[in-house]
DNA sequence: AGCCAAGCTGAAAATTTGGTCAGCCTGCGC
DNA sequence: GCGCAGGCTGACCAAATTTTCAGCTTGGCT
């Protein structure tokens, strides 16, 4: 599972296009699915050329994967115990819809992975990923306690801030056939209808 | 694409035994991730057996999403304009948590499904889903309007009833590597944020 | 220019997998 | 107990797909 240190000129560019082209049709049909000539097709490269930066199919997943989890993670991390309680959580759900909208590719791998039982990150999982929510989830328990915001279980309020953006980019299809093909983009009646949400659970009396 | 009329008693049990062990292998592995003899393993017959109920491995795929669908849209169907709104919607929700909690691989299959473009279903999300909920949301839409619940978007409302209540089904690895091992059944306080929420968003001042 | 490691390729080996086939069992009505 | 339609199987095929390999080409350094 040799992940590439690209180094060279060329080196970066084609790990690069490997990248972006493995990230299109991994999460357009998922990893069983997707094969390794769509791969090299979509990056512009033969096969054989592909599997001279990657040792393997699994190897070019697994490298996405463990690139992702950062990016993933960001928003996040960003929450401020300095800021105000109420913003820095609305400021939150906004960051992550946004994700939603502009990387829906990597919210589909991602979903994808755990959806199948994340037998890639699992261990990532229980490791960084609790512990950072943990810490997350004491601050605004912090918040609770002292009045600031309503009182409601943080990590459950955490998990419903992923669910609820990342269904606008996991479950697009649907949302966008039950909307109607005349109903535009629904990414900002989503974005008013979050702030309401979390505002009304929130916001002290 | 044939779909089996079991009418002997033989061929009630052996479609039956496809049936459950395609749910399973189909809703942990994906369409493409899934084998023809892993599904015939898991239902105790050979493949070729398997073979004789159905057509192609496609065949059985199909017939357990149109079985499928009815039983997933049964909760919004019983949302009753007779009743207290807020008692209504918040039913709706436990009975979405409940098929969460009682039917995680029908929820995952139904997600791998939207999640590779539902090109299986898009015709009915198209018709029979959309005027459904076009159909409660105007129902939500009245209320609202009649000041019995606090307005807010209704399509959306929709969507984050399904988003929040699958996630504790699709995405129940995430949730319990989170919560961690020791913290037991998520589901109980998963009920009570749930509710928590919708009672905040929508019960009038 | 000349060298050589890096970059790349066509062809094919190895493996997986969906589906077929000829024919053997078996339950059940007579 | 006989016949036979329904039920079932081992062996096999064809197609798809991952991976390998022997060797050709090229970029960049001296």
């Amino acid at each position: 599972m040799n992940l590439p240190v690209a180094t060279t000129r060329i080196q970066k560019r084609n790990v690069g296009l490997i990248a972006e082209a493995a990230l299109e049709v991994f999460s357009s049909n998922g990893f069983r699915g997707a094969t390794v000539d769509q791969i090299a097709r979509e990056a512009g490269l033969s096969k054989p050329n592909l599997l001279y930066y990657f040792p393997s199919k699994e190897a070019i997943h697994t490298y996405l994967l463990s690139t992702l989890m950062d990016t993933w993670l960001d928003p996040l991390r960003e929450v401020d115990e300095g800021g105000d309680p109420l913003d820095e959580i609305l400021a939150y759900v906004q960051r992550k819809l946004e994700l939603s909208r502009e990387r829906p590719r990597e919210s589909r791998l991602f979903a994808n992975e755990i959806l199948h039982g994340a037998s890639n990150i699992l261990p990532l999982l229980e490791t960084d990923l609790k512990s950072l929510v943990d810490e997350k989830a004491a601050l605004i328990q912090g918040w609770m306690d002292a009045g600031r915001i309503k009182p409601a279980n943080p990590h459950h309020l955490i998990f419903s801030i992923w669910s609820l953006t990342q269904h606008y980019a996991d479950f697009d299809v649907q949302v966008r056939a039950v909307l109607g093909s005349a109903a535009g983009d629904p990414f900002p009646d989503a974005e008013d209808y979050l702030a309401t949400m979390f505002t009304r659970l929130l916001r002290p009396d």
